[in-house]
DNA sequence: CAAGAATCCTGAATGC
DNA sequence: TGCATTCAGGATTCTT
């Protein structure tokens, strides 16, 4: 499932192997992508892309902004990849896959595609002030690999919560781009106890937990994300991260550090993995 | 207001 | 082998 360092990947990917010619037609699925009012199709705008030239790409937590440019007036796509959803750039006549929802062909002979079989993802097109202004970037926090996140900020967003820690991480208005997987694996990085009560932790522990957040995230830019199953990026591949994680999806299994039996556990209704043996309680101690 | 549940969706995995 | 059931989860909306 793309979270902030898959997400990443395919910002970078698209912007290398994005297409040089304006669109030239726009093609959209009969079926709706994700629902709510403000993804609803009736506000997609996608016909704003015509005659526009993709540009740059930005990446606020789990979303992406592709700016698209005609005689300087811009339109910028806002892109959320959902569970399953994936971006490829392609030549116009290849076999369309199943579950393609928008084609976007330009000039140039090539087609930009999202592909999303459970349609969790979504699509819209608006003017990028808007977009920044507007429910949902409007409210996501910091991004983590940014200046204005700290331990400090965790603490401030966390310590008077008594939610878990792990679900601390998942809220995109906490802190913007974790998802389930890197907020399992930051809490085992930590040493913390992913059901850990925020209000329980102390202060040091926040300061830790943000050091490691942001070592794993980078760590799974550079192995290019997780694939389990449906993550791919642009051209196809995959990415490398999954022999990296520590204790997501290893419930039963082995803790690579001490031996000890991972064991498994579901909070608001998201499955989970920890070390009894070390997460049991914070550190007294923590080298970097 | 906060926390939890329900909702959307398909395909892989599991059960009988 | 085949069919029904279960599970996966991000963000939003509804309920308690």
């Amino acid at each position: 499932m793309p979270e902030l360092p898959e997400v990443e990947t395919v910002r970078r990917e698209l912007m290398r192997r994005r297409p040089r010619g304006a669109v030239a037609a726009v093609w959209r699925s009969a079926h709706a992508l994700r629902t709510g009012e403000q993804w609803h199709r009736r506000h997609e705008h996608l016909d704003r892309l015509l005659g526009a030239t993709p540009g740059r790409i930005e990446r606020r937590g789990k979303y992406l902004l592709w700016t698209f440019v005609e005689d300087h007036r811009p339109w910028t796509l806002l892109l959320h990849l959902g569970m399953t959803g994936r971006c490829e750039i392609v030549h116009p006549d290849a076999k369309l896959a199943v579950h393609t929802h928008v084609r976007l062909t330009t000039t140039d002979a090539r087609e930009i595609r999202f592909v999303d079989a459970r349609r969790f993802g979504g699509v819209r097109v608006d003017q990028r002030e808007r977009l920044y202004a507007r429910p949902p970037l409007s409210e996501m926090g910091p991004e983590p690999l940014g200046r204005d996140f700290s331990g400090a900020h965790l603490a401030e967003r966390g310590a008077r919560s008594r939610r878990p820690l792990r679900d601390i991480l998942l809220d995109q208005r906490v802190v913007a781009g974790v998802g389930n997987i890197y907020a399992v694996e930051a809490c085992f990085a930590a040493r913390l106890h992913p059901l850990l009560p925020g209000a329980r932790l102390a202060s040091s522990a926040w300061e830790r937990l943000a050091v490691c957040l942001r070592e794993i995230l980078s760590c799974a830019i550079a192995n290019k994300g997780t694939t389990l199953r449906d993550y791919r990026r642009p051209g196809g591949e995959t990415g490398e991260h999954a022999a990296a994680l520590r204790v997501y999806g290893r419930a039963g299994e082995h803790c690579h550090s001490c031996g000890a039996q991972l064991v498994g556990f579901v909070s608001s209704g998201r499955s989970g993995a920890y070390c009894p043996r070390e997460q049991n309680r914070p550190r007294t101690r923590w080298v970097a």
